[in-house]
RNA sequence: UGGGGCGUCGUCAAGCGGUAAGACACGGGCCUUUGGAGCCCGCAUUCCCAGGUUCGAAUCCUGGCGCCCCAGCCA
C-alpha cells in the first residue's frame, strides 16, 4: 500500500496532545461498570479489553469508535488491551486486511503492545473444549442439512423441534466428530451442535451450531484444520483464555450473551463479563462493511482507501488527523440507544484540529488573470507571509509577488450581488499579504463573454496590507504571481452519499451523489508548495483545508485532497437571500 | 405476553429521589489583513404518554404507546 507512515505525517505536523490528556472523559454506563468492578475487587483490580476485528474488510469509523472506546478505558486503568483477530471463517479471510487493520489502529493512536492474538490460535484449545463439552453430553454431532436444522430451528413465535440425532450416545458423538476433524465427511454434512433448549425464546438457545466443515485453507493455519468454529463459541472461550475482564461488544450481540454464558459456565472457565453498546452511525455515511466491500469490487470508489470511504485508510488519505477521530469518537459519548450522529461533528472535530495545526497557503483553484496596470513591468518583490496564524510558533514564508497575478474567479464578479464585497469593476480590494488594487477594467472573450483578465491599479502605499489613512477595506483576496506558480491538480470531493440515510429505498447506490469527486486540473498554487509531501495537511487560505494526496502526488505535479471546507458565511448570506 | 433492548433540545448526550450539564447544529451581536478563527448572548418550566408512591420524580412503581435487534453451517 502506499502510504501510511504516521511517522513522516507526524513529522511536519506540531506534536500532538496524548490521548490521555485531550479531553476529561466523560461518563458513561461502560466506564461506570469498570469503576464498579474496580471498586468491588471484581477482578483483583486487573482491566482488560481487546477489539475483536475480523480481518474480513477495513476498520472505518464505526470501528473508531470500538478502539477508543476498549483502549481508552484499558489505558484510564493501567489495563492492556488485546488485539485479536477473529478469524474463524477462512472464505471470507485474507492477510491484506490483517495488515491494514494493524496499520489502521496504530495510525489512530493506539499501541497492543505484544497482545497480538488471533483466535486461530486457539483451535486446538478450542477442538479440546468441545470433546469437553460432548463428553459432559452437553454436545452432539447431527446429520442434518442445513436446511434441516432451519426448519427443525422452528420460528420467532413457534417452538423448535429437535434432531432426531440429537440423543446418539456419547462414543458414538466423539467418534464422528474425531471424524469430522479428521477430514472424512464433506462440506456441510454434519455439524456439532450445543445441546441446549430446542424452545428457547431466544433462537440463538435452539442447539446452536458449534462447529462446521470446511474444507478450506486458512490464513493462518494453511489446511490444518477442515472444521472451523462459530463465533459464539470461539469468541467466549477466546476471551475465557485471554483473560478478559470485559467484552464490549454492539448491541446486536446482547441476544447471544445467554450463549456466551452457556458455554463458560459448561466448561467451567474463566469468566468474563460481556457487555453491548450501541454502534456509531453517521448521517451520510454508509457503515455496512458488506456494502462498503462492494463499493470497491464495483468500482464505484477506487479502493478501500479511497478519500470518499469512511474507512480509516480513506479518511487519513482525505486528510483527517487521528488525534480529530480520537476527539470525536470522546464527544459522541457511549449509550446502549440507536442513534445517527451528525458528520458535521466530525467535520467540527477535523476543522478545530486543523486550525490549529494547518501551515495557511495560498492557492487558486479556478484561476482568473488579473494584471496590475501601473506595477513596473518585469519588477518582482517579496512578502512576509505568516505560515498560521494560530500558532505563534509558525514562523513566516516568502512569497513572490509580480505585475501578473491569478485571483479566484469567484472573487470577481462584474455585476455584484449586494453584500459582496470581493473585486468588481471600480472597487477596492486588498490582495493578502500584498497591496490594495482597484479594478480599472476587463478583457472578455469576443465569443463567449466570459471575463478572461482583470486590468487593477495598485497603491504603493498600501504594502503589506495597510495604508496611512487607515481606509477600511473589507475585502481580501488570496492570490497567486503567476510566474512563480506551481501547476497543481485538486480534487474536490463530496459526500459519497447524497441522502441523510444513504441505506434508504430499495439500493444504497441509487442514494450516491452523482458527482463526489471533481478534479480540477488548473489550479496554481505558490511556489512555498514545491516541497509538500504525501499527507502533508494544509489551510488554503480562504477555501478550505487539503491534503497532499498520498497516491497520485508527484514532485512535479502535486495533487491536493480537499479535506474538508471552512465555514462559509458567504455562501449562506446568498443562500439565505435567495 | 416468542425473546432481548431502548425512549431527556433539530442531532448526540449527562443525569443514579433534591428541583434539566455539555457538545454539534441553529439565531443574533462583537472582532478580524482568511466572509476563516476567536469572543459574547440566546436556544428543553420539562424528560414518550397516563396514573401512582413521595414534602419532593427525568430518576421509584403500575399500565399503555413507539422504535430497534434476533429464525447463517456469517461475525
Amino acid at each position: 500500500m502506499k502510504t501510511d507512515k504516521s511517522e513522516p505525517e507526524r513529522k511536519n505536523l506540531p506534536a500532538s496532545e496524548p490521548a490521555s490528556v485531550e479531553t476529561a472523559p466523560v461518563s458513561n454506563f461502560i466506564r461506570d461498570i469498570v469503576k464498579d468492578d474496580l471498586a468491588t475487587n471484581k477482578w483483583d483490580g486487573r482491566v482488560v479489553t481487546r477489539f475483536p476485528p475480523e480481518p474480513n474488510g477495513y476498520l472505518h469509523i464505526g470501528h473508531a469508535k470500538s478502539i477508543c472506546l476498549n483502549f481508552g478505558i484499558a489505558a484510564e486503568h493501567n489495563g492492556t488491551t488485546h488485539l485479536r483477530f477473529d478469524d474463524t471463517n477462512p472464505s471470507k479471510e485474507d492477510v491484506e486486511y490483517t495488515e491494514a487493520i494493524k496499520r489502521d489502529v496504530r495510525w489512530l493512536g493506539f499501541d497492543w503492545g505484544d497482545k497480538l492474538f488471533h483466535a486461530s490460535d486457539y483451535f486446538g484449545k478450542f477442538y479440546d473444549f468441545a470433546v469437553q463439552l460432548i463428553n459432559d453430553g452437553k454436545a452432539y454431532v447431527d446429520d442434518l442439512s442445513a436446511d434441516e436444522i432451519r426448519e427443525h430451528r422452528g420460528t420467532l413465535k413457534d417452538p423448535g423441534r429437535e434432531s432426531p440425532h440429537r440423543n446418539r450416545p456419547i462414543a458414538e458423538n466423539l467418534d464422528l466428530f474425531h471424524r469430522m476433524r479428521a477430514g472424512e465427511f464433506p462440506d456441510g454434512s454434519r455439524v456439532l451442535r450445543a445441546k441446549i433448549d430446542m424452545s428457547s425464546g431466544n433462537v440463538n438457545l435452539r442447539d446452536p451450531v458449534i462447529y462446521r466443515i470446511k474444507h478450506e485453507a486458512h490464513h493462518m493455519t494453511g489446511d490444518q484444520w477442515c472444521i472451523y468454529p462459530m463465533y459464539d463459541y470461539a469468541h467466549c472461550v477466546s476471551d475465557s483464555i485471554e483473560r478478559i475482564t470485559h467484552s464490549i461488544c454492539t448491541l446486536e450481540f446482547e441476544d447471544h450473551r445467554p450463549l456466551y454464558d452457556w458455554y463458560l459456565d459448561q466448561l467451567g472457565v474463566y469468566h468474563p463479563q460481556q457487555i453491548e453498546f450501541a454502534r456509531l452511525n453517521l448521517t451520510y455515511t454508509l457503515m455496512s462493511k458488506r456494502k462498503l466491500l462492494a463499493l470497491v469490487e464495483e468500482g464505484v470508489v477506487s479502493g478501500w482507501d479511497d478519500p470518499r470511504m469512511p474507512t480509516l485508510a480513506g479518511l487519513r488519505r482525505r486528510g483527517y488527523t487521528p488525534e480529530s477521530i480520537r476527539d470525536f469518537c470522546e464527544r459522541i459519548g457511549v449509550a446502549k440507544r440507536d442513534s445517527v450522529v451528525s458528520v458535521a461533528l466530525l467535520e467540527h472535530c477535523l476543522r478545530e484540529d486543523l486550525n490549529k495545526r494547518a501551515p495557511r497557503v495560498m492557492a487558486v483553484l479556478r484561476p482568473l488573470r488579473l494584471v496590475i496596470d501601473n506595477y513596473p513591468e518585469g519588477q518582482t518583490e517579496e512578502f512576509d507571509a505568516v505560515n498560521n496564524p494560530e500558532d505563534p510558533s509558525g514562523g513566516t514564508r516568502k512569497i513572490p509577488f509580480s505585475r501578473v497575478i491569478y485571483i479566484e474567479r469567484d472573487d470577481f464578479n462584474e455585476t455584484p450581488p449586494k453584500g459582496f464585497f470581493r473585486l468588481a469593476p471600480g472597487k477596492e480590494v486588498r490582495l493578502k499579504h500584498a497591496y490594495y488594487v482597484t479594478c480599472q477594467n476587463i478583457v472578455k472573450d469576443d465569443k463567449t463573454g466570459e471575463v478572461t483578465e482583470v486590468h487593477c491599479t495598485y497603491d504603493p502605499e498600501s504594502r503589506g496590507g495597510g495604508t496611512p489613512d487607515g481606509r477600511v477595506i473589507k475585502g481580501t483576496l488570496h492570490w497567486v504571481s503567476a510566474e512563480h506558480a506551481i501547476d497543481a491538480e485538486v480534487r474536490l470531493y463530496d459526500h459519497l452519499f447524497a441522502k441523510e440515510d444513504p441505506e434508504e429505498g430499495e439500493d444504497f447506490r441509487q442514494n450516491l451523489t452523482p458527482n463526489s469527486l471533481e478534479t480540477l486540473t488548473d489550479c496554481k498554487v505558490e511556489p512555498s508548495l514545491a516541497k509538500a509531501a504525501a499527507g502533508d495537511r494544509y489551510q488554503f487560505l480562504r477555501h478550505r483545508y487539503f491534503c497532499v494526496d498520498s497516491g497520485d502526488s508527484k514532485p512535479g505535479h502535486p495533487v491536493f485532497n480537499r479535506t474538508v471546507s471552512l465555514r462559509d458565511t458567504w455562501a449562506k448570506v446568498q443562500k439565505s437571500q435567495k
